[in-house]
RNA sequence: GGGCGGUUAGCUCAGCUGGUUAGAGCGCCUGCCUUACAAGCAGGAGGUCGCAGGUUCGAGCCCUGCACUGCCCACCA
């Protein structure tokens, strides 16, 4: 039955040749060699050198896996991108990463798909038999199940291949067998006739989280039911479905309430069935509702089957399992169950026995599949005891599960769905764990026909357990689906153990570390993997053989909560709507790494995603740029080695280091640098992926491009008159800040990180993969020296540069400037040559006042004027410098009015008020400036 | 019926424990094919932070109420 399917490639993949960047980036050219690279060289498992520091730590994660009823969408793009950049993250930090992938066979839902395409083929599984459907499903999940794996290596997902499952392999299927036979021994698992959730579509048992309910306008109908002996007496009650009326076998009132007090006790005759029924009291009808008497129907109502129960009432069934009314329903048998309400109406009507009839409002349970109206239904079905004490120390599943969150041993982020969960798990109620589908993990019970006993059993068993007899059939249900799936923490790692003791693998990787998944199955999933996983992980010793304490039996450490992708509108995407975003056609238009930053980018935890193309377009253009900045880069090398200057490869991994006597670009590119990686480490450390991902665009676009590539340019001299060692300095700055850009970006953008990090180490890289290197640390603060440096050097080229523009100096004339210092020590004359390049200065003088007529930039610690005849747009002037003045003048009333304020001086913080001081100082020279400004333009 | 979230620039969204002048991308306006990149470069416009109160020296952030909006849970027939 095992259909394992081979998920490593046997051939290895050659490892892309570097040729000539072309000049715009094509992510189609380099994407699929990567992705099949990866894989091939299963860069999954391999060990990275940093390891050692990691301390043989392991990170484990455990894929949701996808169901096999279709590819791969948006949603698991998104989930698989924050997933991939986490591990690819502590792969780099040295950490042992297991991702474990998998899919699952997603019972109701695939054979549902299943169905609709017999159907669509003129015939039925009913037609076709329980094996040959079966077999089918196994088609379609090997067409569907390998179109998931498929998309999964093409996004580039490192998940761990050699343990890829599917939910029904023989491991996982013996795993699951093993685990309902426990639960059944230790009386957890039970089989009773209750009232379920039925779907008459699917004829299937469901539980209550496959109810969705849905607001509807509906009728409440009052009914009179005529009083026995007391001829002209009615009791009135008031239903939302009279066609259940013919299973009605009681009339409740409420104790207390004295309109009817005297009518308990006393028989009704049931309209349109005769039946004579008493008049009951209990406690749950509540009195100020309809008419304040309920009739009670126990085999069409879950509330009415507790009152049949309390009553010790018989439940008449009148529906067969397609909803339609059965033998118990008389006149009636064989009409739909909205038919058969119709034509009761009307015979009741005819009687006179209808009585009013208003708009109601209720919410009405549709099967979460097929959205097929639910119906309340009587049945036997397999349940889980939840809430009841067992096990080693009497606990309860629910119990346990419970504390998991309680105790912290399990951290949910985003913080609030804790609540939720608790609040679910306080009010759960027994799990209903039987299904009437075909597709599914068959329950090991056998029923006897003999002594009409139950043999549950490891192995299939050739006679009853009870009897003796041979006459014993097996269970035809099959387990719901989140019962294996509640179990794959514990199965993917070989559990159950054949000694009892914790497998190799459940002693690396259990607990799990990380759960990233959606808030859509917090209940049906997450929810039964604490039930299930601290449940049997209690009876599993560490492996040192002491007993395992509890924050080691749960099933994952941390969760973390996504968001859910909607389309630019905020739609939920559904087939149904038409506005599903394929995510492979996505990735083909704008390369996989534009769409991955896209999804990183926006993943504010909480937050849903209203995925927009023009964001894509936008990260595509920041591939590009990546691209270019690369070339460049190369283009340099190469120059460098004709001019006999050669960078050592070995050097290129370190993080840029400048020396105090460097130039100033070169100390703030290896501070940003440091002070970025800083920042991005910690803010993937709280799953802030959306502030990573834009720490990183900023620094490399921002920094790294917009100002230390133009600036470098002037550095990057291969003349023969040149200072080879400046040079080299230089280069190699650059090229270690570049590599470790890469390095930063690679967990966001694997593709193209790759490709420019081999082509940058010319094909002989130190390792296989940019991936097993090792991620970027730094620090804050390493050099705010430069920093503070750097930044008013950027203040005056922009100020240059504005003003340029103000008095309408032609792009290509360079122009004198003159700079009116407020400050000693600003470093303007020592980056001189910056300034004439990025702000297209001729000249600088250094003036202690400025010229009349000139336009003016003044910033707190200097004036700056463009020196250019051509006359200045007054009108234009006077209205940014108005513009101007109101805005300082706005500032320093807000800085005074605090200042001016003793509590203020009082409580503040010292920094907040000596801030505040600059600032209003620094506003007060501002004004002054701008005032006489204003007067020069007249 | 309970519970949770959202409302910030034209659009999509950041803004982490209240702290000095609220940010980004896209779009828009102006000028540039400056030999890495026009998927680019440079400059710029654009916000009474949903409304009303309150707490505080200080509120986009905390509290109360309201409005709009989205989601989850729920056995008033």
């Amino acid at each position: 039955m095992s259909q394992h399917s081979q998920t490593i490639q046997e051939e290895p993949v050659e490892k892309p040749n570097r040729r000539e960047l072309p000049k715009a980036y094509d992510p189609a050219a380099i994407e699929d060699r990567w992705a099949a690279y990866w894989v091939s060289e299963r860069l999954f498992d391999v060990q990275t050198p940093q390891a050692a520091e990691a301390q043989g730590r392991s990170f484990t994660v455990l894929l949701p896996p996808p169901n096999v009823t279709g590819n791969l969408h948006m949603g698991h793009m998104f989930e698989h991108t924050e997933t991939d950049i986490v591990v690819r993250w502590r792969r780099m930090l040295g950490d042992r990463t297991a991702w474990v992938p998998g899919t699952d066979h997603a019972g109701i839902a695939t054979q549902m798909l299943v169905e609709r395409q017999l159907a669509a083929e003129g015939t039925t599984r009913q037609a076709m038999g329980r094996e040959k459907f079966v077999e089918r499903v196994w088609q379609w999940r090997a067409h569907y199940g390998g179109a998931i794996l498929a998309s999964m290596k093409r996004i580039g997902d490192t998940v761990d291949w050699s343990r890829e499952y599917f939910t029904m392999d023989e491991n996982l299927s013996h795993a699951v067998r093993e685990a309902f036979v426990r639960l059944y021994e230790q009386g957890l698992i039970y089989r009773g006739a209750y009232i379920v959730n039925w779907c008459p579509r699917c004829q299937t048992a469901i539980s209550d989280l496959e109810v969705a309910h849905e607001e509807q306008k509906g009728t409440l109908w009052e009914i009179g039911y005529p009083v026995i002996g007391e001829p002209g007496q009615f009791l009135t009650v008031a239903t939302t479905r009279p066609e259940t009326m013919l299973g009605d076998v009681a009339v409740a009132v409420n104790p207390l309430d004295e309109r009817y007090q005297h009518w308990i006790g006393k028989t009704l005759r049931l309209p349109l069935v005769g039946r004579e029924i008493p008049v009951i009291a209990d406690e749950w009808v509540k009195s100020d509702f309809g008419t304040g008497a309920v009739k009670v129907t126990p085999a069409h109502d879950p509330n009415d089957f507790a009152v049949g129960q309390r009553h010790n009432l018989p439940a008449i069934s009148v529906m067969d399992e397609t909803a339609h009314m059965n033998a118990e329903a008389g006149a009636y048998q064989g009409m739909d169950r909205y038919a058969a309400r119709k034509k009761i109406l009307e015979d009741l009507e005819v009687q006179g026995l209808l009585g009013a009839a208003r708009e109601h409002v209720n919410a009405i349970g549709h099967c979460d599949r097929c959205k097929t109206v639910v119906e309340p239904r009587l049945s036997t079905q397999w349940f889980v005891a939840v809430n009841k004490p067992g096990g080693r120390n009497g606990h309860t599943m629910a119990g346990l599960a419970k504390k998991a969150v309680e105790s912290e041993a399990i951290r949910i982020t985003p913080e609030q769905h804790s609540k939720v969960y608790l609040d679910w798990m306080t009010n759960i109620y027994d799990w209903c764990i039987s299904r009437q589908l075909w597709w599914g993990h068959r329950i090991p019970a056998w029923h006897c026909s003999a002594c009409k006993e139950i043999t549950v059993a490891r192995q299939d068993p050739a006679q009853c357990a009870h009897c003796g007899s041979a006459e014993i059939t097996q269970e035809t249900d099959v387990l719901d689906t989140w019962f294996s799936s509640g179990l794959l923490p514990v199965t993917v790692f070989g559990w159950p153990p054949a000694d009892g003791k914790p497998t190799p693998d459940l002693n690396a990787f259990y607990p799990t570390s990380l759960l990233v998944t959606g808030f859509d199955i917090l209940f049906f999933w997450m929810a039964r993997m604490i039930l299930l996983g601290c449940w049997f992980m209690q009876d599993i010793p560490m492996v040192d053989g002491s007993e395992r304490p509890f924050a080691e039996t749960v099933p994952f450490r941390e969760v973390y909560i996504h968001a859910l992708v909607r389309d630019a509108d905020r739609q939920k995407m559904s087939k149904t709507k038409g506005n599903v975003i394929d995510p492979v056609e996505i990735v083909k238009k704008y390369g996989t790494d534009a769409v991955r930053f896209t999804l990183a980018s926006m993943a504010s935890p909480g937050t849903d995603i209203a995925f927009n193309e023009a964001r894509t377009e936008g990260y595509r253009a920041f591939a590009n740029k990546i691209w270019n900045a690369a070339r460049f880069i190369l283009m340099n090398v190469e120059r460098a080695r004709e001019a006999g200057i050669a960078v050592d490869r070995a050097a290129l991994a370190a993080m840029p280091e400048a020396d105090a006597d460097a130039p100033l670009e070169e100390r703030w590119i290896a501070a940003r640098a440091r002070s970025v990686a800083h920042e991005v480490n910690a803010a993937l450390g709280e799953y802030r992926f959306h502030e990573a991902a834009n720490l990183v665009y900023q620094f490399f676009w921002g920094d790294f491009c917009d100002w230390y590539l133009e600036i470098v340019k002037l550095r990057l001299d291969f003349s023969e008159s040149a200072d080879k060692v400046a040079t080299k300095a230089a280069l190699t700055t650059l090229l270690q800040t570049f590599d470790a850009a890469l390095r930063l970006l690679s967990p966001f953008m694997p593709f193209i990180t790759e490709e420019l990090w081999h082509a940058l180490y010319e094909d002989e890289p130190p390792a296989k993969s940019i991936a097993l290197t090792r991620f970027p640390q730094g620090a804050a603060h390493s050099d705010d020296a430069a920093e503070r440096d750097f930044a008013l050097l950027q203040e005056l080229i922009v100020a240059v540069r504005a003003l340029r523009k103000d008095v309408g100096v032609e792009e290509k004339l360079t122009v004198p400037i003159r700079i009116h210092a407020l400050e000693s020590g600003l470093p303007f004359e020592a980056n001189l040559d910056i300034i004439q390049k990025l702000a297209r200065v001729s000249g600088i003088e250094a003036a202690s006042g400025f010229a009349e007529g000139a336009t003016v930039r003044s910033t707190p610690q200097f004036d700056v004027q463009v020196m250019y005849e051509k006359k200045v747009d007054t009108e234009a002037e006077r209205e940014r410098l108005t513009k101007e003045m109101v805005r300082l003048e706005k500032n320093l009333a807000s800085a005074q009015r605090q200042l001016g304020n003793p509590s203020f001086l009082e409580k503040a913080p010292e920094a907040i008020v000596e801030g505040l001081r600059k600032q209003q100082a620094d506003t007060r020279l501002l004004i002054e400036k701008t005032r006489k400004a204003l007067e020069e333009l007249g």
